[in-house]
DNA sequence: CTGTTAGCGCATTCAC
DNA sequence: GTGAATGCGCTAACAG
């Protein structure tokens, strides 16, 4: 019959109690380098695994003041970059025992506000967050915090601490200077109006500066709704393109997600991609190679913005565990524009 | 100029030094209804801001025995509807002030088992993970931790303790049962074959069972590789099943994703779906509704399943906090089929 | 309304 | 090779 209560956890008395030892011995025996009499060792093994003992992290972290684990924030976990980000840091982490905690804010600084906090009542040793935008709080719990801070997939004009992270402008700006070189002159935009997508924005913004540099035709842009960006809003804004600037030659989306979702209503609606109109995204998501046609991108390289940012972290936190700190760094990983058959 | 080395976060007793009380009367100020001097509250609440503290959760967790988060573990985080289950859960639990640490398994009950562990060493209130396979000594594990514990997205023959999920065979079989209705009589299926997917193997297994009750021409399948399935996998193996079965009137896929792939694929060889051939896959993915023809397919509620399991676990933890244990449930999630254009 | 004492589970330090 | 005392930051229980 189950029990209908439920026994608190066995500590290291309990285990030490069945072993005959104390639980200094059991602590000892359950890390490595304790000078164990073998026997007395295998007692204690014999007995953590009778009682199912488990480590209580909360408490060791206590004591040695290591928690041993970071805190990340991205904006959203599903369909995004950022979820390989998150990926590639986890798997940097992953030999030194050192977890990582994620948080989504959902694309709202009023929620990464909220998340920080949280987070730093659980001491990590160190945090990660997207971007650059934060609340004027979030900011400073942030620098109180004393701990290493990463911003990446941006890079904020003033950062608190360190960066991993490319120019969002930069790498739409080098979309259009691409899309010019292969005479595209009418070039039109998907997207980046919302305040709460800062790399959206900066996206957006780097389109009109080249755009500007270039001396093309002024800008046309269709808003579309809150991020996350979906394919749903790529379909709706391609036809309010195509109705407010027919004499458009390419769009660009912020996001390979709405190009898709754009390719595949003109599809519907019998308009060529990229015969009556060309169609790029951003980001290099599966489904830009997948997809027919396949869709000029920009890859931006997620997956080594999270291995930079892993490993910037840890030499971070080797530094703070020694009481010291390193100097602020900025890495800046790459993009490359990806042309295929979309436009 | 900046510090080199990094100060420990203030205590309780740094602020209750800075405001003139003692450490105790800081602690009830921090919480609500414990009676303060407003005049004290406020010089404490002005202290708590000048030297930035922060509560430090796992010194309470170690006297309060609540550490207020739960461990969800799901396969993959990325392209997944797991990661939709796992905003749900988040969902539920965000008015309660419980936080989810979220894990991922890369679908190997190994380091499911490494995860495991390392999250109970954490001590969290209440575990979620997805499946019922476990390796021996994680199922030991998860039933000596005594907190609840819920296996989602399937509904394991020898439940450890709650369950919320549905029969991946049952909505397999659902499908070609649609299928059947609607004139098809040779169906063909993708992916599945792998020990790692638990509920890509269950979809395969209810898709032979249904063969087998409607009489229908025997199984042809085609293997792809280890999960995650993506698009490439079908795009590879819509190739295989056409050569080695061209008769095949509409091919099944475990997922979405690989359903787009085999469509785009078939798209650049001329292929025409549903004309060629039909082609159904599985979880209503957002590029399902999206992709042109848009794809048939199973939706399975995934937000259902998180919002379930998140309100079964707050049920629990809710009962264990009061030393209490609630029977063993099994919430069945609904599925349905999706009739779309791709078949 | 506020302070003191004790103890949560563990590891550091010092005895033996 | 093992154990006892002490304290990490916090709060329950009791005093005043």
């Amino acid at each position: 019959m189950a029990r209908n209560w439920r026994p608190s956890a066995p500590t290291m008395s309990d285990v030490g109690r069945r072993a005959g030892v104390s639980a200094m011995t059991v602590s000892r025996a359950l890390r490595d380098g304790g000078s164990i009499a073998p026997e007395t060792r295998k007692r204690i093994m014999k007995a953590v695994e009778e009682v199912g003992y488990v480590l209580d992290q909360s408490a060791q972290s206590l004591v040695s003041r290591r928690t041993a684990f970071i805190a990340a924030l991205i904006p959203s976990i599903n369909n995004s970059n950022f979820a390989d980000t998150a990926r590639a840091i986890t798997n940097v982490l992953q030999a030194t025992g050192i977890q990582l905690l994620l948080g989504y804010t959902d694309y709202s600084i009023e929620n990464e506000e909220r998340l920080i906090e949280a987070m730093l009542k659980r001491r990590p040793e160190g945090m990660i967050v997207t971007g650059g935008r934060h609340t004027t709080r979030a900011r400073r719990l942030l620098e109180q915090a004393n701990i290493p801070l990463i911003e990446m997939w941006d890079l904020p004009l003033k950062p608190v601490e360190h960066v991993v992270g490319f120019s969002n402008a930069a790498a739409a700006g080098a979309l259009v200077h691409y899309l010019h070189r292969r005479g595209r002159r009418k070039i039109g935009f998907i997207g980046g109006t919302s305040q709460r997508d800062e790399r959206g924005a900066a996206r957006r913004a780097g389109y009109e500066t080249a755009l500007h540099e270039l001396g093309l035709s002024p800008p046309r842009v269709i808003s579309i709704a809150q991020p996350p960006i979906s394919m749903r809003h790529g379909a709706e804004a391609i036809v309010r393109l195509i109705e407010q600037a027919p004499d458009v030659e390419v769009a660009m989306c912020t996001s390979d997600l709405s190009a898709f979702g754009a390719i595949m209503e003109c599809a519907r609606r019998g308009w060529s991609v990229p015969g009556r109109i060309g169609i790029a995204g951003f980001g290099d998501f599966e489904v830009a190679s997948y997809s027919n046609p396949r869709i000029t991108t920009v890859g931006v390289n997620c997956l080594e913005i999270g291995r930079q940012a892993g490993e910037l972290m840890l030499r971070a936190i080797e530094a703070s565990r020694k009481g010291r700190v390193i100097a602020p760094e900025t890495v800046i990983t790459d993009f490359e524009v990806i042309g295929r058959e979309s436009t």
